[in-house]
DNA sequence: GGGGTGCTGTAAGCGTTCTGTCAGGTTGAA
DNA sequence: TTCAACCTGACAGAACGCTTACAGCACCCC
């Protein structure tokens, strides 16, 4: 599941990104209300959130021109304590949800998921991968049904992998998913991960293509 | 089947009372406590739905009053929003589920059919696990048919857990569920906790995915 | 009201598992 | 052949969870 955070107040989207990023989301990041707009209008998001006091253009405003412009991923918007009208204004704006800050992480995740899980139907959190299936509520995969376990940092990298199949994922790309926003550039992190991975999976599950990064095989 | 929906709200009562009807269910509304305890007091119903905020006389006495006198009937009751004590109180006076506002309709139609179909399996809506078996009328865990002592913080762990079984949920998870609001978040209560319960349950029916969470065995 | 009893969170110490680092080996493209 | 990119196994520090002891608290019974 791809997540829009747009939020200027870093620590708060350190946060969110950590607490959705452990619950299996992949999150992506924008501190400005410009920048938010024109990232969901140009790109596939399952659902974002929206703090309304962002620079550059207001979150009210972003979301009324995604609206205007067809845009239907569910939007929970962020909102300061009080600030009420905020929140009406917000839901006639075509907002799905709200969240009065300060907030607890994990509202925010079981929000979403239901926001998600509202928006598609009722579709499953289960992802198919040949013999192997990821089931995000769990937290788990599976083998021919049966569980095995991984790391948690292994299983964010499996399903960042199979949330872009097809795709090749470079590995900054990688790092800048399922690591903190400090990480170490230059460390081979992501390469051992991948190793541990396939020792997992068997070898020829995550190719590599050299000088640009994995891909999740379509063997499957 | 046939449906109570206590809730003095109208709009949601008419959301609810057309996705239900759509699905088959027959449904009778009452809007006030005393009417609704009155009424599934006197008739028979498969299932209710009950708002914990109504008029003349609360949800939560309601509920009480009902299972005091001998009402098995499945309960779903309704929350607001971070009332989270609320459910707490609730699943202790004796629902059989709950659902948070704002909810979508479907979601409370499914739960419907899972409630009446448990209860129609098992008379009381008690929670077969393996050799034991947990009442959450009575708050009581049977092993082997015989009444296990467990200590009120013990059965919410375990109630809780029952409740999602074969999923696995995180340590920040269960405490949100099931401790105070401002609780502390860095303690390790959750540990201790589970390690009192796995006490009296035998070490491995609770299982520890590190890094991730609590599972209940799927051993069962 | 005083003493006992059981419940529960805190804290510290310990073992286990995870995970990034490093060094050295391998691969593949030019 | 050369070189950067990537792989691998060993290792050590960090993170995580378990256990135990203890203290505060509520409750109960005399």
């Amino acid at each position: 599941m791809k997540v829009l955070v747009a939020e200027d107040d870093e620590r708060i989207a350190e946060v969110l990104e950590s607490a959705l990023g452990r619950s299996g989301f992949e999150v992506h990041w924008e501190q400005d209300g410009e920048s938010a707009w024109y990232r969901a209008d140009t790109e596939e998001f399952d659902a974002i959130i929206l703090d309304l006091g962002l620079p550059q253009m207001d979150g009210l405003t972003v979301l009324k021109r995604w609206r205007r412009g067809g845009l239907e991923t569910p939007v929970l918007i962020l909102t300061a304590r009080g600030q009420w009208e905020e929140r009406v204004e917000g839901i006639e704006a075509g907002a799905d949800d709200y969240v009065v800050k300060p907030f607890h992480a994990l509202e925010i995740v079981a929000r979403m998921r239901a926001l998600i899980r509202r928006s598609k139907g009722v579709a499953t959190p289960r992802i198919p991968f040949g013999k192997y299936e990821l089931d995000m509520r769990s937290m788990q995969v599976t083998e021919d049904g049966l569980p095995m376990d991984l790391t948690p940092q292994e299983f964010r990298l499996m399903a960042y992998l199979l949330h872009n199949r097809g795709r090749t994922v470079s590995q900054l790309e990688i790092t800048e998913h399922i690591y903190r926003q400090d990480f170490e550039r230059e460390s081979n992190a992501v390469e051992v991960l991948v190793a541990r991975l396939r020792k997992r999976l068997g070898h020829d599950v995550v190719k590599t293509r050299r000088g640009f990064g994995y891909t999740l095989g379509d063997g499957y």
